[in-house]
DNA sequence: AGGTATCTTGACTGCGTGGTCCAAAATCAA
DNA sequence: TTGATTTTGGACCACGCAGTCAAGATACCT
């Protein structure tokens, strides 16, 4: 009958999600994001609608990823405090060291957009609960296991480590080295372990 | 020999602080600052320069006020946890709770402009730093009372409050409730205690 | 009063923006 | 081939943007 597509929509999808991840929405324009994507106006209008659903699909995308790297490494009931650490070594290495990114792309959406804008408030909420909810559950295993003090509400520890993690974004761009952001986190899970008899 | 001032730039300077500081740079236009200052455009030219400069004087500003806050809080040698707890109350009632703000302004510029403007960039490790060593004494102190476990680095252990500080905005854009986020940092700062021996 | 510096108002200029439209070229299925 | 559909490229539009300019009004100091 007709022609089929000739881009992934996935792929271009991904770029556009780069490009408002490095610039964040505002300053990030229609020309840039055509140029970055490589297709063609007509094109981007037809399949993604206007700038404000390009962001929300893209900040679906960012999800989408995230919410699997949270999966692998905090997904197995066993997960405890050497997954978290891996955890977050990833979460270093792939949302906040990269030159171009500087954080989670969800902390500095909720900070540019995170007001007035219904459509990214939810999306933000359902990364933190994300995040949050499988750090608890990591906490509460390595609570079982006796690497973290059991005395300590797993959920408010966990809140801790989203606040910590979603803070490492603006430690980065203030120009922290790689090796005192690592220390960083480390700390911060560290400090939940159990009362050790010195 | 002339007419003086009939504004106080500083005043003024401070109103546009507060709309940089809900809708960041690229999302305030310069209608929407006049506007909200209550002057006229040939005066805000006259007074503050482009708009880049009357951003980066909102975030002199800022920083001033937020250095004048520490000091009150964690300026004294013998500032100890109580007052490391008090300066997060005050931290979260001032920066992060407010309807409009949603999260320190330095987090926020850092995320939006943190990378190319070379401006904000050196205004946001400034402020990092500020805080910082703040913390870093205050911890110091607390060790030396016996409050904060004093194996712990302080340096390490200020950075993971500086993280968890910058964090909080996300997770008040997030719709975490007032009470969960002052149990947070309460629980990160709790977490720096001394082994207790149970 | 005179002179000087400031404030206000409003018009104005380019320019970049997001978004639409059109027409030709390309690519598929029947 | 034919018809349907997509891709591309460019032209186009209305609008909002940051920033400039001119003129007149206002308030201060000597």
């Amino acid at each position: 009958m007709a022609r089929i597509k000739a881009f992934d929509p996935d792929d271009v999808l991904q770029r556009a999600m780069e490009l408002f991840w490095r610039s964040g929405y505002a300053s990030t324009s229609m020309s840039a994001l055509l140029e970055h994507m490589g297709i063609s106006r007509q094109s981007l209008y037809d399949t993604f609608g206007d700038k404000k659903s390009l962001y929300l699909a893209a900040l679906d995308r960012y999800e989408v990823a995230f919410t699997e790297l949270v999966d692998r490494h905090l997904g197995n009931a066993d997960a405890g405090v050497p997954a978290l650490i891996a955890f977050a070594q990833v979460y270093l290495s792939n949302l906040v060291l990269p030159e171009e990114r500087g954080g989670c792309m969800m902390a500095a959406a909720a900070l540019e957009r995170g007001s007035g804008d219904d459509g990214v408030k939810v999306r933000v909420k359902a990364h933190v609960d994300t995040l949050e909810f499988a750090l608890r559950s990591a906490i509460a295993e390595a609570q079982h296991r006796g690497e973290i003090d059991a005395s300590r509400d797993p959920t408010t520890a966990a809140r801790v480590l989203v606040a910590a993690l979603s803070g490492l974004g603006v430690m980065g761009r203030s120009g922290a080295s790689r090796t005192a952001l690592r220390r960083t986190v480390e700390a911060a899970i560290s400090a939940l372990a159990p009362p050790r008899i010195s």
